[in-house]
DNA sequence: AACGAGACCTGGCAGC
DNA sequence: TGCTGCCAGGTCTCGT
């Protein structure tokens, strides 16, 4: 589920509620996640502590106090739910937070994830020293120059195929399935492309429509596929603006073309045979 | 070194 | 209706 557009509105609603709160409780449900929790620092770092921002890296939410940061990934089905109630308000709630803001708004935020393939974890130090931090690639909104470049870099003299280079996350962050499947379409690049056959202009058009795919996804509130939904629980509409995602034998919306699906390092991915040449 | 397959875990859905 | 098998947004580890 989430890809980068997915933790960005996660990581801007808990900014909005949790900026400038206290965290008066946390619970932990089970003990281990994808990795075992270390549930003492976590709460070193959070409990009793202002927080001072909520923000995204990668895939990766932060929380960040006046000690440190807990990160928090959602893997394939996590979610942060607000709500009023201490309660666990669906089944696989692992976490919940307890918060007061200063001006005496309370709530709850609660981290549900079904497959257990997220994890919540404490940075003690650094932020930027951090192993898992250092070996995120480039944020992809950021610099679309830099993304460009590095991908042409990356992909000289490779005959793997270009959708393969855009999922390495240690090269360029953020992209997951959904939307490598997206951007490569709306590049008019071809999935199964040998990254090194593309051009300077290929890479900096595929850069280019990365941002605003991502862009666009982020502000319809992310991709509603499935089960995602925003903290409040509502969902995401980008879905309805999914152009090859999802949409096996499907007439391609600009040239009618059936979208055709094949698998790339085991992953589906989507594309129009017409749009997409090779 | 670089790539792909397999593993992690549960829920939803298609097909029988 | 109910069972079985397949598939799923991520990412780490292991084997080739």
């Amino acid at each position: 589920m989430p890809e980068l557009p997915e933790v960005e509105v996660l990581a801007r609603q808990a900014d909005f509620f949790l900026r400038d709160s206290i965290v008066e409780d946390i619970v932990f449900y089970r003990e281990n996640l994808r990795y075992p929790l270390e549930i003492d620092a976590i709460k070193l770092l959070l409990l009793h502590q202002p927080i001072k921002r909520v923000f995204r890296r990668a895939k990766y939410m932060l929380m960040e106090s006046p000690v440190g940061h807990v990160y928090f990934h959602f893997g394939m089905s996590g979610n942060f739910l607000k709500s009023e109630s201490k309660s666990p308000p669906l089944p696989h709630t692992h976490f919940s937070l307890a918060y007061r803001h200063k001006n005496n708004r309370k709530g709850f935020f609660h981290f549900v994830d079904p497959r257990r393939f997220g994890h919540i974890a404490p940075i003690l130090g650094p932020l930027l020293a951090d192993p898992l931090i250092k070996r995120q690639g480039i944020e992809p909104l950021e610099n679309t120059k830099a993304v460009a470049q590095a991908l042409r870099k990356q992909a000289k003299g490779k005959t793997s195929p270009i959708k393969s280079l855009l999922l390495d996350g240690s090269l360029v962050c953020g992209v997951g399935n959904i939307y490598a499947s997206e951007a490569l379409f709306l590049a008019r690049l071809h999935p199964l492309t040998p990254a090194g056959e593309i051009t300077a202009r290929g890479f900096t058009r595929l850069a280019n429509q990365i941002a605003l795919v991502l862009q666009s996804a982020i502000a319809s509130g992310g991709t509603s596929f499935r089960d995602f939904k925003g903290t409040d629980g509502r969902p995401g509409y980008f879905e309805t603006k999914l152009m090859v995602y999802g949409k096996k034998a499907e007439a391609c919306s600009i040239c009618k073309t059936l979208i055709e699906v094949v698998k790339i390092s085991g992953r589906s991915t989507f594309y129009c045979p017409k749009c997409q040449p090779w």
